[in-house]
Parts: structure tokens; sequence; C-alpha cells
DNA sequence: TCAAATATGCAACTTTGTTGCAAAATACTT
DNA sequence: AAGTATTTTGCAACAAAGTTGCATATTTGA
């Protein structure tokens, strides 16, 4: 993966957020700097190198957030915390302490990934 | 709630069908007698009234399905389910049987709902 | 049956995401 | 260090998704 300064500054946007990012989050922390085709096509390359993932959401508007060390654990890539969604502020984050329950599928299903996502109130919110 | 025909249609829709469905589905099982604004509308309304729910999804392509009797059951409205997305077919069902296991968040959050979805390969994909 | 309330369709627009291609930047070889 | 091959970028041109205002049509309910 050949490293340029698009790269570099979308890797540093990620690094010094703490939330997770929406594409057009991205284009504005890099002050429009990069075309959006870029950011489009660097985000799906950080997708498969397996540098971030996706956080599904219910509003069009997907979030992208850094993968951690315990991603890679065994083996194969795999993300496995659960992300919050603060219906305050709006901030999505990764709860990278809090594993994802064990879930008993119906006969018949295989199951390859989980993804959970709980909204509430965030503790900046809370108080 | 006005009855009107879209609406009949619209509903009927979602109660023939097995699976969630994205606006594009609903616009064409009407066979486009509908106007896409109309449908975004219905939509919306179908929420709040509390008749069908959103599926959160990464590729940008939200579902909907019909609730069901469950959801009224405490008082306040209340999907908790697990959805279940093949990668094979593509198909999005409301595992109603399955229930959202529990979570314990971090103190500070206050949690009012959980989206939990499921991929993998579904039953009649893995025969 | 009529008036008020509500829903619809259309137009116009914004935002989001995709593709092909030439130019630029990066990596690799000598 | 220079030159070549490979990869990435920006731009243009699209396609698809989603929003809003407003006039018209449909529903409701008096
Ligand atoms: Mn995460
Ligand atoms: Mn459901
Ligand atoms: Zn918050
Ligand atoms: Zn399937």
């Amino acid at each position: 993966m050949s490293l340029t300064n698009g790269r570099k500054s979308i890797l540093d946007v990620f690094l010094s957020s703490k939330t997770a990012l929406t594409h057009q989050d991205i284009e504005s922390k890099c002050s429009n700097q990069f075309d959006r085709v870029t950011i489009y096509r660097t985000l799906q390359t950080f997708i498969d190198k397996g540098l971030i993932h996706t956080i599904p959401s219910t509003d069009s508007n997907i979030r992208y957030a850094l993968c951690n060390e315990a991603c890679l654990g065994s083996g194969h890539h795999h993300d496995n915390h659960v992300h919050f969604k603060c219906e305050r502020c709006g901030d999505t984050i990764c709860l990278d302490e809090v594993t994802v329950p064990v879930v008993k599928l119906p006969s018949g299903y295989s199951l390859r990934e989980i993804n959970m996502v709980v909204s509430g109130t965030c503790r900046s919110c809370k108080k």
C-alpha cells in the first residue's frame, strides 16, 4: 500500500478523533483538501486492509472507525465490540471494552459477524 | 392516520414479504405506482405510528420491516429481536424468536435501544 | 354535501456514491 | 540518482438517494 499524502492525513484524522466519522466528517476535517472520490477510495482501501471498520446506521450516515489491536487476534480479522450512538449529541463511539454477547441462531443459519449498536445517552450528555 | 391507496398498498407489500424491504424494493413492488416522495413520507409515517422499524446497514440500504405484536408489550414500543442478513442471497429478515441479549454498558451511559444485526449464511442458501 | 384537514405528485434541488480516464505521485529497478 | 512501471489522484460526467415547497387531489368528519 503506497504511502500518500491523502492516506496519511485521513489516518491522522482517525487517530485524533474520539468518535467514529462519516465520509462527510472526514472531508471537512481534511479541510476539503482531497477530492470526494479519493476519500471514498481511501476508506475502501483502509477497510480492505483491515485498518478501519464500518458502523451500521439507520440514517444513511455510515460511520468509520479505526480497528483496534484485538481485531487481528485469532488469525482472521474480527471486530467484536459494541458501538454506542448518543441520541443527544449524535456521536458514535466504539466501546472497545464491551464485547458483543453470544447469540444463538435458529438451526440452519451460519454466523459470520455480529454488529451491535446501542443507542441512548452518553456519559458527557447525561451530566 | 388517513387510509389512502398508497398506504394500503405499501402495508400489503410488507404483509406479503418474508424479508425486510428497502425503499427501492417497495417502489418496484408497488409497480412504480406511487411517487418516490410519497413512499419516503409513508415510511416515515409508519415509523412514527410504530407500524414498522428500520434495520441498520453498512451499505446505505436501510431496510424496513413490520413490527410485531410484542413491540407494544410493556407500555412503550420496543423492538428487541435480532436481525439476520444473508451474505449470499442478500436477504435481511427479522428473527422474531431471537431476543437481543442483555449488554452491560460502562457507567454513565444510559441505554434506550439495541440494534443487533447478524450476518452469515441463511438456511435456504446453506443447503 | 361541504369545508377543513391531510396526503399526493411534481418540480427543483441537495447529497451521496460510482466510473472512466488522463495526469500526478509513489515505488521499484538499475 | 534517474528512469520506468505501478498505483493513486482529481476531474468530469453520471446515477441514485433523499429533501422541500407548493398546487392539486383525496379523505375525513360535521
Ligand atoms: Mn468499532
Ligand atoms: Mn425486525
Ligand atoms: Zn452524547
Ligand atoms: Zn441467503
